[in-house]
DNA sequence: TTGACATGCAACCAAATAGTTGCCTATAAG
DNA sequence: CTTATAGGCAACTATTTGGTTGCATGTCAA
């Protein structure tokens, strides 16, 4: 599994359109993945194939449609490898921010 | 908060490497970001500069000097608003695709 | 079979990106 | 003051990226 491929792919603002897409509604065809989008259904396409590549979509044919299902595996892998890691540090830091804020404040 | 910028940043490997050595020892100077890696002290420093802008680094001059701290705030941010959301999907997504694959399914 | 619809492929283009080199400024030390 | 050190700025370059247009292919429906 390629973490480079899964941040330059979530780099972009119109991916991550496309993945929250998907996320309101799994299984998405190209056409419907274009609808309402300030771009050409070629340029959806390119950025459909970027994320395929970064595994993040996994695509099924089905006659002449194409059907678009999110994958989250890759993303709680990097959250997993990555991102909590950082998030440990600051659990520490949010937690003695909390108490000062809230006076002193237990839980 | 821009999470925009948070994502362009932590896109390439080199600046995720420069947050790596970051965890490992906090507070290093320029010249130190720069030991060992294949790039002059320009290239590094324009990659602090977009972590800067991302608000994932912030700095503080001591004399001639220069400190780079990490911050973890924009990526726990991005862990909240945008990563946990989708690990909760896992389950309902997987699922949904093996419906398809599976030519119908119950459930 | 004919036409309409859904998608694929390839060439091309402009802008952004990652990197370089060369020179300048500021601070510390001899 | 002079010099070495730490870093800043700007111009330039090659490559990648995000997007386009034009045409081809495959599939469904009449």
């Amino acid at each position: 599994m390629n973490d480079d491929a899964v941040f330059r792919a979530l780099a972009d603002a119109s991916r991550r359109q496309l993945l929250d897409r998907l996320y309101e509604q799994n299984g998405q065809t190209l056409g419907e993945l274009c609808q309402g989008l300030e771009m050409t259904r070629q340029a959806v396409t390119k950025h459909l194939v970027i994320l395929e590549e970064a595994n993040l979509v996994s695509v099924q044919r089905q006659g002449r449609e194409k059907l678009h299902f999110i994958n989250p595996v890759p993303i709680n892998h990097i959250a997993e490898r990555w991102i909590n890691k950082f998030e440990r540090r600051q659990l520490s830091a949010l937690s003695a921010l909390k108490k000062v804020l809230e006076g002193d404040g237990g839980q």
